[in-house]
DNA sequence: TATAAGATTGGCT
DNA sequence: GCCAATCTTATAT
């Protein structure tokens, strides 16, 4: 049983792409004023937006993780260390925390709580929504996104270059692959939506860099498992923090359980279901 | 000033 | 599955 259907269509890809996707209310203060793990899993399903002078990218949130202030040892404000890398994680509530990591890459967090309180949301994966060609560019993978080149329908990667039309099923798989290249992963969905240190500190409720909740398209199902890349924790390694869509292309990698082995639902890009089908 | 490590990614075995 | 890339940040002399 399937809890959301992804886009096996052209149609359905240009649907999801759509204004009214992105019409909604920009999220005020008030939502992010709260616990980190109030935050992080209402963020799935609201869509990330960059506006920049090379164009407005958007993309929906489908993985997150709650790092929740001093007392949470994969938290960068562990033990109450305030740094200037962290400084703004124990700022006002509904700001972007970027930081710099293994010398390349940035990654977002969404800012929680009240001020004085460093809990913050990493972001770590979304499913492009608006600017996929200027995702792509930012990537590198321009030629996987340029515009098809026939047809008004043309889309992201369902052109081969001959013209003619890809059978469904490859159709399906080269998206679910360019959507994770793009937006799959902390520092690859920074890179895509142009997000870098000139960013940190930025006010989501006011700026060009905000989140609103999006018109149509609720989430409907939310699974959790213990957070990505944090062995340093501790026992903080094995808290059920990270929070995604079971399913979304958008979802960086494979949850990971007590016994090391694939939670459901974490399928990876252009796989086809292993059970019924 | 020096050193070690990182909330990652991509390429290769 | 393993490992290099690449450099800021944090922490220890």
């Amino acid at each position: 049983m399937t809890a959301r259907a992804y886009p096996d269509t052209v149609d359905e890809v240009v649907s999801l792409q759509a204004p009214q996707v992105i019409a909604g209310e920009k999220l005020p203060r008030e939502f992010y004023a709260r616990h980190g793990l109030e935050v992080a899993p209402e963020l799935l399903g609201m869509i990330l937006v960059h506006e920049t002078p090379e164009g407005t990218t958007a993309g929906r949130i489908v993985e997150v993780e709650a790092y929740i202030g001093p007392d949470d040892r994969a938290c960068h404000a562990f033990g109450g260390r305030r740094t200037r890398r962290n400084e703004v994680m124990w700022g006002p509530p509904g700001h972007a925390y970027v930081y710099f990591t293994y010398g390349m890459h940035h990654c977002l967090n969404v800012v929680c709580a009240r001020e004085g309180m460093p809990h913050a949301v990493l972001v770590r994966g979304m499913e492009p929504v608006v600017g996929i060609e200027l995702m792509a560019a930012r990537r590198g993978l321009g030629e996987w996104a340029g515009s098809g080149g026939h047809g008004s329908t043309a889309t992201p990667a369902n052109d081969d270059g001959t013209g003619r039309d890809l059978p469904a099923g490859e159709h399906t798989r080269r998206l679910r692959e360019l959507w994770h290249r793009l937006g799959a992963g902390p520092a690859r969905l920074c890179q895509a939506m142009g997000i870098t240190l000139a960013q940190n500190g930025a006010d989501l409720v006011r700026g060009p860099l905000y989140i609103i909740r999006p018109a149509s398209a609720p989430v409907t199902a939310v699974a959790a498992s213990p957070r990505i890349g944090i062995d340093y924790a501790g026992e903080a390694r094995d808290y059920p923090w990270r929070f995604y869509v079971p399913g979304s292309p958008g979802v960086s990698r494979p949850a990971r359980t007590r016994d090391g082995r694939a939670a459901p639902g974490t399928r990876q890009a252009g796989e086809e279901s292993q059970s019924a089908r």
